[in-house]
DNA sequence: AAAAAACTTGTAAACGATTACATTTGAATT
DNA sequence: AATTCAAATGTAATCGTTTACAAGTTTTTT
C-alpha cells in the first residue's frame, strides 16, 4: 500500500536499494530465505511490498537455464478425452510452479520435427506426450529433457503412465461371458496404435482362453471417434450372423455405435450388449447407461506430471513406468443375450 | 549434416564465428532477413545448419521484453466444452509462433490474485479468459497485456468473442413454439453468470412476445453440468403440471435431463421435447438425437486468438467485441406435444 | 564530380535475474 | 588470546539475445 505509482515495473535493483542491501541478498531472500538473516529477510520483504516488485521470469529462466514450464503434446486437443487428463496435469504442475504449455500435434504437418524443435529449443523443462507414434528413438537428441508418455507408450526407454489395457479388455470380455454371451465382437482403435493393439489382443486372448472363436467379421476397425462407432454400427447391421455383444475400444465409439443402432431401430441392450472403455463422463447419462472399463484419466494426468517433475529434480532422463489399475463399471448396456 | 557432435548447444556467437560475421548480423539474418545482403544471409544459414544452432527463447524474450506465449484461463479444464475452443486457439497461435499456456482457475483458491499475478509477472503477452467472473475492473493494473474474453464477457472495456446468446434462446423457443408447444420450461446455467442470464432473458422475452406465460416452477436452476440436468429431471418428474418442452442452457444439462427422464421411463420426445445449447459433439449420437443451438466453439477459439494477437501487434489494450452467429440444429428431440 | 541517400555491417550496451567467490563479522574452540 | 568456523552479505561475471548507434560502402541525385 506504499505510495507512488510505478512508472516501470520494479526490478531487483530497486528492491535492493529500498531495502539497503545488495541484489544478491534480495535474490537470496526471495528464492532461498534460509541463507539470509531474519531481519534482512523482513527488510527485503517490506521493500518488495513497497515497490510492487514481481520477478521477471524471462531473466530468471535465462540465468537458470530452465523454462519453468512443462509441455503437453496432445494428438488432438479437440478430443474431450484429454481434458480430464490435462486437468490432472495442471493440478500438480501449477502448485509446483510450473506452467503448462499445450500443443496440438495434429494440426501440424510434421509433428516429428516439431517435437524435435521443442526439445532442442529448450522451451520446456519436461514433456508429456499422449501420442505413442510421436517419439522415435533416432529422432531424440542424445541430450533431452525428461519425457514421459501418458496413456500410450513406446518400445524404448521413455517411461509412461498408463492403465493395463489388456487387463481391461479381459475384464470386459469376461463380464460379457459371465452374462451368457458367446458371440462377441469388437470395435478396435486405429490399427498400429499401441492402445488399440493391446485392447484387441487382450480381447482375443481372453476369447481363446474361454474357448470362444475370434471371428474376423466381428472385428470392426475404428479410430476411437464416435463417427467410427457409427460406421461400425452400419457394418453390424449388414451382418447376417451378428454377435450378441460388442466390446468397444473407446466410449466414444460405443456411443456412436449405440446411437446409430438405436436410430436404426435396434434395441440396446436387448438386441446387442455393449461395453465401452474409458468411462467418459457422458456415458452414465446415455440410455442405456453404458457399462464400461474405467480409466482414471485425472489420475493419469497427475501421475504423469509428478513423474516428469521427479525426473527433472533427479536430473534423469528415464525412470520406471507406472501402470494404473482399471475397473469395470457395471451399468445397463449389458444383459443376457436373447436365446 | 555437418560433422561434429555439439558438446553444448551452439549460440549465436558460434554461428557468427563460423559465418565470419558479427552476432548482430546473425541476429538480423535470422529475424529480419531483409536487412542483410543475400550472400551474407546464405552464409549465416549455412553456419546455422552446420552448428545446429537453435535460438534460446529465454534470452530472446528477456531482451525483447515479451514472453512469446498466450495464456488461456479456463474455469474448469476438465470440462470438455473447452477442448474445441482450445483447439481453435491453438490452431491460430501455433503458426504465429506463440505458445499456448493453460491454467485452470478452479483449482485455485484465489483466482483473482492469480490472474493479477499472471498479468504482473509478464508470463504472457496476451490473455484469453473464459470466465466472466474472473476479471474485476479494479483488479486490473493500469498497464496490462491485451485480454480478451471468450464466450463470456464483462461490463467494462475488455473485448470479447461470443455468440448472441439471447438470440440463440429466442430461436430455440420459437422453434418449440412453431412445433406447437405452449408450455415451455427452462434449465438455467449458474445464476449470475452472464451467459446463463442472457439465455434466460432471451427465453423470457421470447415467451412474452409470443404471449406465453413464464412460469416460475418451470425454470430449473442448473450449473451447465450433466448432473444438474439430472437434478432438473427429478424436479420435472415431481411436477403436477408439467411443461411439454424444456429448453436447456447447455447440451450437457440436456443430456443429463434426457438421460434421467429416460431412466425413469419417460419417453423423449413424445412426453417432453428438449432443446439444448452448444451442439457438443456427443448430442448427435444420443437417442433421440438432440435438437440444439450451435455455438461454433472452434471458431470462437480461433477468433479470440486472432483478436488477442492483433491487439498485441497494435499495442492496444482494447478493441471491439465480436459476435458470432448461432444456428438451430434440428434433430429428433422436438416433436409436437401430445394433445 | 560532389552531395545525399540507401545499404550493410559491426560495436557494445542493454534485458533482469542468479551465483561463484570474496569479504566481513561474530561466535566457538583450543 | 589466537585460531577456526560458520553465517551473512557484497562484488561482479554470466546467461544468449537484440538493437541503438556508428561507420563503412554503394548507389542515386543534382
Amino acid at each position: 500500500m506504499g505510495g507512488t505509482v510505478q512508472a516501470k515495473t520494479a526490478k531487483i535493483q530497486d528492491v535492493a536499494r529500498i531495502a539497503g542491501v545488495s541484489t544478491a541478498t534480495v535474490s537470496r531472500a526471495l528464492s532461498n530465505p534460509d541463507l539470509v538473516a531474519e531481519s534482512t529477510r523482513k527488510a527485503v520483504m517490506d521493500a518488495v511490498e513497497e515497490s510492487g516488485y514481481r520477478i521477471n521470469h524471462a531473466a530468471r529462466n535465462l540465468r537458470r537455464q530452465r523454462s519453468g514450464s512443462i509441455l503437453a503434446l496432445v494428438p488432438n486437443l479437440a478430443n474431450p478425452f484429454f481434458s480430464q487428463i490435462l486437468a490432472g496435469l495442471s493440478s500438480v504442475l501449477s502448485p509446483a510452479g510450473y506452467g503448462l504449455l499445450i500443443a496440438d500435434t495434429q494440426t501440424d504437418n510434421n509433428p516429428q520435427e516439431r517435437l524435435r524443435s521443442y526439445i532442442l529449443n529448450g522451451l520446456a523443462d519436461g514433456i508429456v506426450i499422449f501420442d505413442g507414434h510421436l517419439p522415435e528413438k533416432q529422432m531424440l537428441p542424445p541430450q533431452h529433457p525428461p519425457i514421459v508418455l501418458a496413456c500410450e507408450w513406446v518400445d524404448f526407454d521413455l517411461p509412461s503412465v498408463r492403465v493395463d489395457n489388456a487387463k481391461g479388455a479381459q475384464i470386459a470380455i469376461q463380464h460379457l461371458y459371465d452374462n451368457g454371451h458367446r458371440r462377441i465382437g469388437h470395435i478396435t482403435g486405429p490399427l498400429g496404435n499401441v492402445l488399440a493393439d493391446s485392447r484387441l489382443n487382450g480381447m482375443k486372448n481372453t476369447l481363446e482362453q474361454l474357448g470362444l472363436a475370434v471371428r474376423k467379421e466381428w472385428i470392426f476397425n475404428g479410430d476411437y471417434s464416435m463417427d467410427s462407432g457409427t460406421f461400425a454400427a452400419k457394418q453390424w447391421l449388414a451382418l447376417d450372423d451378428r454377435p450378441t455383444a460388442v466390446f468397444c475400444a473407446s466410449d466414444e465409439m460405443a456411443t456412436g455405435f449405440m446411437g446409430a443402432l438405436q436410430h436404426a431401430g435396434i434395441d440396446v441392450p436387448n438386441d446387442v450388449s455393449v461395453v465401452g472403455f474409458d468411462n467418459i463422463e457422458v456415458v452414465e447419462h446415455l440410455t442405456p447407461a453404458l457399462t464400461t472399463i474405467r480409466q482414471p484419466r485425472r489420475l493419469i494426468g497427475q501421475h504423469a506430471g509428478q513423474m516428469v517433475m521427479n525426473m527433472i529434480d533427479d536430473g534423469v532422463m528415464s525412470c520406471a513406468s507406472e501402470i494404473i489399475p482399471v475397473e469395470l463399471i457395471e451399468r445397463k448396456s449389458v444383459v443376457a443375450p436373447k436365446t
